[in-house]
RNA sequence: GGGCGCAUAGCUCAGCGGGAGAGCGCCCGCUUCACACGCGGGAGGUCGCUGGUUCGAUCCCAGCUGCGCCCACCA
């Protein structure tokens, strides 16, 4: 074996033969029935995967590797999402910095240049999964706008068009004046801005004084329709049911009282805007007031609002306040810093807009999904999240499904020149009430999240009758980010009750998000982001999947280096013990028939160690179970075993040959769902090996294994005791050779002194005594509490007398 | 403003009711035939603050302070 273990050498080879061999397909090492089954979050085709990416695909190999090595019959769907106003938003820039624009080019070549964009960008995803070793069926990569995925669309749309569920509305929505479209609240990011508070008076249209509000948007004023305060405040109570002239258009409006009203926040009286507000859109629902609108889809005045028409909000806000100020009719200005809505993508200001729009009235389809939640059927993990899906179900409004994109699945709406509207698929020849011909679809696409509802069952064929459906569906665990818990994962629940019949799986997993270094956000724009590509060129992809899975228990981490560095002293650890050992077993068979004590005691802690790390892995706590793989590795493999056998392995012992390769095969399975290449590249050098390492079982358990097994214990404990008092208490033959193959007696560190050890004992002897002296505590603390302590007491006793204390 | 979470060694984090831990960093000693990405040893912590529950609290409860993420129509 080469001295050096060089990962970027033996990664890509082992991943192109995994590949090649068709190990990475679905029930590739199958040796039983039944399935286990992981749909990949679909990544989105914009862009290349970064470190939040990584870790989830780290987690999910591990899982998928587990599963497979133990004969299940495994499938991991890979694939990517078109990713609807993402998508379009990079794409679009593209064309602005060209100069042109999509506008200019029209709807269809946009689409074509979407379409070629795609191209690249679907290779460079599933080329950094390969490089991470994710193993993937990618065999079956689906993308959300294949032909069979966009027929599964289709069919759910119309499906909840049959159910009655869909609805047109007018209504006020989040409005991106870049993209000209209607975004649904999730898409919204609040960000700090820096405003003017404009406080304006209405006079009384009786010319009696008059009620002062304050308002941000100045250039709104033009859409009011009433002055509204809160029906308990006092100060206004005169003033209910009379009417003010509101200023620019002198137009007189009711003063009325609705508890949406906030008395605290400026003058506690608000002007209501109906068109352009989604707080006072309701106030004036429930008032039956007038929507007034002056402002367009382009965010600029519209005609309404006459002479300031075709201005920017901001030229119409400073035309306002000059009005105002040249008729007294200003109060005052005052900075006023608030969160205000933007597009997530472009981070455009939101303009709330009324406009007509397609609703899922989600009241129906929720239930089911939320009964699942509840009985447990579907478990989040951590709890913690679990409740935050549950309440995010019992509080979810109706979903606003279109948009006004280009890029996306086109809604399967048509209209009728008589204003029927029809919606089925295959698309109609003839409207369905008049039997017209004419019919002209709706230019609408569906918000991208429609069809990644989709993805756990659109992806085995649905809505045919598949064999994959039949025996892959239901799946098994999703694991995710906490921030689409709403987006994507509880509708995937109930859209797979609905449609497929099924929860889609058992288990969503919602891991850690991984933040830079200094704490903050990892991200293009701010800089801190960290390509996990980057991480795998310098210290190989087995050692970033074991950083990012240490990484993962928190809710919010920081990328630490220090622990992919850890992932590489374990692969490079790993190397070299594996060459200790095949240099020294030329011609020996692995045969765990435990002879000598260190090698009972190592298989009895590989066997607890693999009991250890499987209940880890089954309970997700990734970072446990990578914990326990170091140590093992380090502690007890390489410092204690290895050392202990070394002189026997020199020696040519053919017993010690054995059961050192029978020890280092259980190792390396153990390993190779967290670090798969270094684990094959060793196994592919061990004697006579069948199979791969990647679907290669666990050999059947021996209990003898576990007999007398604590013998290397207490040469362990004789160490210690030696290192710190200068006394070797007395040990047998096999314990003593042990102990000076290990740490040989005249090079044990004596540091302590033998007072200084009896003077320790001495002291936990007393608390121990003290404790069970305590009736309350013997009393009242559970039985194997009292016990534990008990033995640790005569512990400290047999060592007290072996120091002679 | 609401929800969730975090405050433990210089750094990144485990532990979560009965002896303060790991990795990195730092200091000392080791060119011993697997490995200096190593081996052996060591220094370093009133476990954020204040109360409470308990025989006993880093661990449970309450409040406070600081921080992070998610969510949110206060004009």
């Amino acid at each position: 074996m080469e001295p050096t273990y060089r990962p970027e050498d033996v990664e890509p080879r082992w991943q192109e033969a995994w590949e090649a061999e068709g190990l990475y397909r679905a029930g590739a090492g199958r040796r039983r029935d039944e399935t286990f089954v992981i749909a990949v979050p679909p990544p989105n085709v914009t862009g290349a995967l970064h470190m939040g990416h990584a870790l989830n695909g780290s987690l999910q190999d591990v899982l998928i590797r587990w599963h497979r090595m133990r004969g299940f019959d495994t499938l991991w769907q890979p694939g990517y999402d078109h990713a609807g106003i993402s998508t379009q938003n990079v794409v679009e820039k593209q064309l602005v910095a060209e100069g042109t624009s999509r506008k200019e080019i029209g709807r269809e070549a946009f689409v074509e240049r979407v379409w070629r964009h795609l191209e690249e960008t679907g290779r460079t995803i599933m080329g950094q999964y390969r490089r991470l070793g994710a193993s993937l069926a990618y065999d079956r990569e689906r993308f959300t706008m294949d032909d069979a995925y966009v027929e599964a669309v289709m069919r759910f749309f119309v499906h909840c068009w049959d159910r009655g569920w869909l609805y047109r509305a007018n209504r006020i929505v989040n409005w991106c004046p870049f993209h000209e479209t209607a975004i649904s609240d999730l898409e919204v990011v609040h960000e700090p801005m820096d405003d003017m508070l404009t406080y304006a008076r209405y006079p009384f249209a009786d010319g009696s004084g008059a009620i002062t509000v304050a308002t941000v948007r100045p250039a709104t004023i033009l859409a009011d329709v009433a002055v509204a305060v809160h029906p308990e405040d006092g100060r206004y109570r005169d003033a209910v049911g009379r009417e003010v002239v509101v200023p620019f258009v002198e137009r007189g409006v009711p003063v009325l009282a609705d508890d949406l009203v906030d008395p605290e926040f400026g003058t506690g009286a608000l002007k209501i805007t109906p068109g352009h507000d989604p707080t006072d859109f309701e106030i004036g629902t429930r008032h039956d007031l007038p929507v007034l609108t002056v402002i367009g889809p382009d965010g600029r005045m519209n005609e309404e609002a006459g002479e300031l028409a075709g201005l920017s909000q901001k030229e119409a806000d400073e035309a306002v306040v000059a009005w105002l100020r040249e008729r007294d009719r200003l109060e005052k200005r005052e900075p006023h810093r608030h969160n205000v809505g933007t597009c997530e993508r472009c981070h455009t200001r939101i303009e709330p807009l009324v406009s007509l729009q397609w609703w899922i009235a989600m009241e129906e389809p929720r239930k089911p999904a939320l009964a699942a939640l509840v009985e447990r059927r579907v478990r989040y993990h951590p709890e913690s999240q679990h409740a935050f899906a549950v309440r995010s179900l019992e509080e979810i409004p109706d979903w606003n499904v279109s948009r006004q994109l280009w890029w996306g699945h086109q809604l399967p709406i048509w209209y009728c020149p008589d204003g029927h509207v029809t919606s089925s698929w295959p698309p109609p020849e003839a409207c369905g009430e008049c039997g017209s011909g004419e019919l002209e679809r709706d230019p609408d696409v569906l918000d991208t999240w429609f069809s990644s509802a989709l993805w756990p069952y659109a992806t085995l064929g649905w809505p045919e009758d598949t064999e994959d459906l039949r025996r892959y569906y239901p799946g098994h665990v999703n694991s995710t980010a906490r921030e689409i818990i709403r987006l994507w994962v509880n509708r995937m629940i109930w859209t797979g009750i609905e449609l497929a019949g099924d929860i889609p799986f058992t288990d969503v997993i919602i891991h850690s998000t991984v933040l830079a270094p200094d704490g903050r956000r990892m991200s293009k724009s701010l800089g801190t982001g960290i390509d996990p590509l980057d991480t795998i060129a310098e210290h190989g992809a087995d050692a970033t999947r074991y950083g990012l899975l240490k990484m993962s228990s928190t809710q919010d981490v920081r990328f630490s280096e220090g622990a992919v560095g850890e992932g590489r002293k374990l692969a490079t650890k790993l190397w070299n013990v594996s060459r200790l050992i095949l240099a020294n077993t030329e011609g020996a068979e692995p045969d765990p028939r435990p002879q000598a004590v260190e090698e009972r005691w190592i298989l009895a802690r590989l066997d607890a160690a693999r009991a250890a790390v499987e209940e880890a892995w089954a309970r997700f706590d990734f970072a446990a179970a990578v914990k326990e793989l170091y140590s093992l590795t380090f502690d007890d493999f390489c410092d204690w075993y290895a050392e202990a056998i070394k002189p026997r392995l020199y020696g040519d012992d053919p017993a010690a040959a054995a059961t050192a390769l029978a020890a280092l095969e259980r190792l390396l399975l153990l390993l190779h769902p967290v670090m798969p290449h270094v684990t094959e590249e060793i196994w592919s050098r061990l004697p006579a090996r069948a199979a791969r390492l990647i679907v290669s079982p666990w050999p059947e358990p021996d209990e003898r294994f576990a007999s007398d097994a604590d013998a290397l214990e207490r040469v362990r404990d004789a160490a210690e005791i030696a290192r710190r008092s200068g006394v070797l208490v007395e040990l047998g033959a096999d314990e003593r050779r042990i102990l000076d193959a290990v740490v040989p007696s005249e090079q044990l560190p004596v540091n302590g002194s033998r007072e200084g050890e009896v003077a320790r004992l001495r002291k936990e002897v007393a608390r121990s005594e003290g404790m069970l002296a305590n009736e309350r505590f013997v009393a009242n603390a559970p039985p194997e509490v009292v016990e534990g302590e008990r033995e640790k007491l005569a512990r400290y006793r047999r060592e007290l007398d072996a120091l002679g204390g």
